[in-house]
Parts: C-alpha cells; structure tokens; sequence
DNA sequence: TATGAATGAGCCTTCATTCAT
DNA sequence: CATGAATGAAGGCTCATTCAT
C-alpha cells in the first residue's frame, strides 16, 4: 500500500478496504474486478491505483484488515472458565460474521490452494492468534483442573481452534453450513446459531472433561 | 455434460475430466480457461462445447468425478477396529492426494464462498460419503467397545470426519500445512506426513476413548 | 509471428501488415494501438492476438516485411553505368514511397533512440542490402573506369547510400524535405522530385568522377 | 511555455528541461509521461502545468533548448582552414553527445514521420545553423584555395552537412552507429571515434579538394 | 504560487463462446 | 461429428490533465 493510502483519513482507509474486501470475497481473487471495487468503494480507477500498486497489493492490504479484525476480536474477549470463554468466544462471531463477512469469507479463501501465494502472507497471522489463544486458555484450564490433566494442550487447542474454525466457516459458507447441520441432523432436524454451539460445547465438554 | 460425452471411449472420458480438474485446481474456477484445458484435454474447442454446455457444465462433470473418486476411496477402506480403519483412512489419503490431487483442491475450493453456487450441487455428496462412512465406524466401535459407550456417534463421527478433512486439505493446502504443523512444533520441530497421522490417531484415541 | 498468420491467405496477410505499418508509421509505435490497427485491417481483436503474440511481435512482422520490400526493390534495379544506375534507383524510390510510404516511414523511425530495441533486430538487414548493391555497383564502375580509380569503394558506397536515403527520408519527412529543400533553394527557389534527383546526381558525378 | 517559468532561476529553467529531455529522449514523445518528467525534475504536476500549457508545450520548451545547445555549439566553433575546423566539430560532438545525449538524441527523433507536427516549428532552427556554418566555411575555403574552385558551395556543404549529422547520429543510436560501421569494417575490424572522424575527414578531403 | 490527489478515458491483452468449414 | 479461427466484451492498469487546498 502506498503512503498516499495512509494519509487518507483513517474512516476512509477502512471504508475503501471494507468495500474492496465485500467484492473479493463475494466473487473470489480472479473474479473481482477493478472498476466494480472502485465503484463499491466510491474511489476512481486512478486514484486505487494511486492507493495500491496492484489489484495484488490491494489484496494483501485487504487481508492485513482480516488479521487486525481477527486480532482485536480475541483482544476483546477476556480468557476465563474455559468453556464459557469457548461459548463465548463462538456467540461473538455470530456479530463478526455479520459486520465482517467479507474478511470470514476471505479467511476461507485463504486456504484455498489458488491462493496459496498469500498463504505465507498471511496464514501464520491468521491462525496465529486463536492457535495462542486457545493454547494459554487450555493451559490455564488445567491449572485450574477446568480440563483433564491427561490431555495434552496442544491437542486440546487443535481441537479447540478446529471446532471454532469450522463454525465460523459454517456462517459464511453454505458448504460448511450444510456439513455441519447434516451431521446433527439426527439430533436436530434444523439447527439456529444457539444449537450449533451448543452442540459444539457439549462435543469439547464431552472430549476435554 | 451432453450425450456426446457419454459415448466417448470412458477412459477418454476421465482423461479430459482429469485434464480439466488440473486446471481447475491450479487455477480456481474463474481463473482456469478453456483453450488451455482444451490443450491439456487434447480437445479441440468445438470438441469441447459439443461434450458440454458451457464452463460451469465442465466444472459440474468434473465436480461428479471427484465425488466418484471419494466414494470409490471409501467404498475400498474395509471397516475394521476403529483406530486402525482411520489410521488405514489417513495413510491412503497420502496416495489418493498424488493420483488426485487436482479433485482434493477442487475438494477444498467447493467450500470457499465463491464457488457457493456448486456447494448445493456437490457439498452433500462429498461430504456425505465421509460422513456415513465415519458415523457406521463408530456404531460398530461403540457396539465393540473400541469407543466409549458415553459418547455420541454424532459427535465422534463429526471429530473424525474434521480431523480427516483438515489431514487431507494439509496435504495440498499451504495454509492448512501451516496451520497443522504449528500448532504441533511444539511437539516436533518439523512434521512428516506420517507423523502428522500419528498426532491425529493419539488425539483421537485420546478424546474417544 | 502465430502460425495462425500464416495460415491465411498471402494477400491478407500482407493486407494486415500493410495496414498495421500504416498506423505504426503515422502514429509512431507508442502511439499506434490496437483497436486502430484492427479496424484499419478488418480483423477483430482476438484475431490480432492469434495471429501475433502481442503489439511488438506484430511490429516485428511489419519490419519484416519492410525488409523483403526494400530487398526486392534492390533486386529488381539491374545494375549497369553506375550513374544511370543511381538515377534510376532514385527515379523508383518515388513510386516505392507512395506504395510502401509506411514502410519508408518506418525505416526512418527505426534510427530514433525509443526503437533502439528494435535496431538490432533490423538494421544490418535493412542497411545492408543497399549497402551491398553500392559497394558491388561502384567496384564494378570503376573497372569500367566509370569511377576515378583512386576512390576508394567503401567511401564512394557510404556517400551514394547516405545521398539516397536521405533523399528517402526527404520523400516522406517533413524535416528531411525541408533539410535538403533549404540547403538547395540557393540554386532553384522550388524543388520537384526530379530537381531533387538532378541536384543528387550532380553531387555524386562531381566527387566520384 | 508560461511567463512563469520565465521567472524561474535560469538554472531552474535548465534543470527543468534537461530533465524532460531525458524522459523524452529516453522513451519518445508519446511514451514519456508527465508525473515521470515532474519527479525526475523535482516540480509539481500542478507547477509543471503552471509553466507549461501541456505536454506539447513542453515538448517545444524543450526543443527550443535544444536549437540553443546547437546554435551555442557552432557558436563556439571557430571557423579556420576548412578540414580542420571539420575535424574540430567533429570531435567536439563527442562531449556534447555525452553533456546533451537527450538532445542529441530528440534531434533525431524530430525526423520522424510522427513528429512531423513539430518539423515546422524546429526544422529550419535545428538545420539551419549547421547549414549557415558549412556554407559560410566552404564559401571562405574556396576564397583560400582549400577546396576545389569548380565545386559548388551548396553542395559542398550538404555533404558535410550530411556527414556531420550521420556521425552525430551514430553517437546515440544503434541503427546508424551499425550503419557506419558496416560500411567501414573492410577498412577496420573495430571503430573508435576517432576512427570515425579520421574516415570521415579522409572521405571530405577526397571529394573536395 | 505550489502542491499532489483525483479523474476517467483509453491502452494492451485475455478468454468464453460461436460457427463456417 | 470435429476443428480451430473469429469474435468482442471485459479486465488490469496508465497517464495527461484538473482542481481543491
């Protein structure tokens, strides 16, 4: 991103990389075409690209977005019995999703391999901050006897951090939605958001306890 | 896919399926074009278009295949002692990911938002093999007393079934390597492939048993 | 050059080169363009791009050309007295430059410092036809004794070959006309082309006899 | 160009230009662009357009200088016995090509059929000097007895005119510097400069005296 | 007067699809 | 039925010029 991009006022900054980042996630890296961001993003051709070297450069400025949300999504929520914390932490991307759907969405893509060039960019940032997150949770879990002394934090956090993961994907993606409800089915013919994570607590209680 | 296709020599059929799942794969959906599959098919254009309809009836034939290939994975894995089957599971995905890998991108692509319109086509029945095939596991384990009797099929089937996906999107997905590996550099500096099945087999013993 | 190109019939293609010489030679290369040739020479975009890589390979293919016309205006002069020859040469270059004007516009333009990069490309073949036809022409002139002996042909070539294409230029460049027009207005007020060649002949008759 | 920039620092004023030259020498007129020329002149677009009505005007600017360095350079020269004074220019271009290579260069440039817009307002000016000098110079030889009687003036001059300037040529361009060196490379495998000069001087004495 | 951000038309190139042969 | 040339609408990006500050 050029410093012409920084100057601008930081609302503005926000609003181009939100409009920028609606557009890649609804029609993909390839699909997303320049004039249409601009056009979201109330900038001129000439201006973006005065902003950001590239449709690339915008992508990575746009990703660099992602991982503050992400990151000032689990600075705010503060660590306490693990499984509340867990359901907490599940209840408060149901508003993430909502506000921040194109950079869920964009987390997903991530890991598609089309977009392994951004992986190094990004994916330890990404999954960095939950994967620490989780870790020091379950540590100070088993301090406080929250999680069988047996189990190994590291396990307990991939489980953790995989769960929560394919939740939030749940919320962006009908594929993963679908997965999810289909395997539940034989319990609840339809899920809501509350079901799901019920189900998905009383998994980690079931595996971690 | 027209009924030209159909009447093509069958192993012409799969090898112009394969031949656009590489591209496919390496380039996602939007980005992967015509002529170059067509090159890679050794298909002229008009060739192609007479077979199907359009890109996306390429990319819904192509989609098929890899359901096939799913299902024929499965249907080969004779369920056994539960651990073992899905050790047995994790170690074919290895070769499955090198003969197929185009189709195990395509696997993960399906679930990014932007291919949302195939998810309804496809999601079900790449993912509902997995999902039967794990759910039964676990009823026969349960019913052998491989798994604790305590714990819900669902919920089992759905650990597996997470686990194995996440094992195999590792295996063409940057991120997803990534991701698995730091999450356990605490335990190894550096991961194989069948350490990787190692980890996952201990964790699972771990929370089912 | 595609072989697509060459798949057309010979008098489209020469068609399309001349066409495509005709915008690079009024607009410069920078400033010629795509869509501009296409129209000029019937053929849509996509068929542009079949045929040629892209704008340079096209301009290269135009160069060619340029090279085999100057060829065969060399092949067809039949060299004799070497003055005569000289005249006619000049006397045809008119004729030449109102059929291939492009092509003579752009052989001057391939000397400007922005084509440098296509200089290696062209100019030994370009120069080196009239530069040999001058050498052979003037050797053999002056065996006749046609040439004062103690001349030597390197530099009786360089002078015929500078006066001739400078004379060239002045056919088709504005600059060039005016050089040689002021240089001589002393001796005729206005210049004809064949005042042109008179003045020319008289020159090279008075240094080289 | 503007008032404005007339109240410049004369410096400034140079500086400026200088700058355009070579980023119009260096691409061609069409290819140099204004926010280039303004960085590598440390001026605003806004103030570059303060003292230049566009890019044309600028261009003229710049020509205008140009006609000065070559009114200046043959200014600079005095005229004495004419090869020797020949000699001299010749070899003072050397370190003007190497002081003012931009206008050298664009001199060329001006010769070509795409900057024939600008032959009327620079033709005579950039030709005229020369021409005037070599006149003038070969006028006061005959009176001397240092050029033969019964050779016009006229066409003494366009000769050397016509060797000087090819010389000139060949110092910034590949296609004219390979142009005179093939004709040479009988006479000498490899040609400095000075070779250049020594084989031009001998060709002049040739023809004229 | 000076600045440099903003504009948007236009450039080169690609590619899904059609259709004459 | 097969071929592959042709189409032309976009797509990413540049740049001469303007204008608010």
């Amino acid at each position: 991103m050029q410093p012409t991009f920084r100057k601008l006022d930081p609302a503005r900054q926000e609003a181009i990389l939100d409009a920028a980042a609606a557009v890649f996630a609804e029609r993909g890296y390839r699909g997303a075409n320049i004039p249409v961001i601009c056009e979201a993003a109330h900038v001129s051709t000439g201006a973006l690209y005065k902003y950001f070297r590239n449709k690339e450069a915008l992508f990575r400025a746009v990703l660099d977005r992602g991982v503050d949300i992400i990151q000032t999504f689990y600075d705010d929520i503060t660590p306490g019995e693990i499984f509340a914390t867990i359901a907490r932490v599940l209840e408060e991307i149901l508003p993430l999703s909502e506000t921040f759907r194109p950079y869920l969405i964009l987390y997903i893509d991530i890991g598609g391999y089309s977009l392994n060039t951004f992986a190094d960019y990004v994916s330890e940032r990404f999954e960095g901050v939950g994967r620490d997150f989780f870790f020091h949770l379950v540590e100070a879990a088993k301090a406080r006897g929250e999680v069988a002394a047996d189990i190994e934090s590291v396990h307990a956090a991939y489980l953790i951090d995989s769960y929560v993961i394919l939740y939030a994907y749940a919320l962006v993606s009908e594929h993963y939605r679908r997965r999810f409800d289909r395997f539940f089915e034989r319990l609840h013919a339809h899920l809501t958001a509350s079901q799901r994570i019920d189900l998905i607590m009383q998994a980690l209680r079931m595996f971690l306890t």
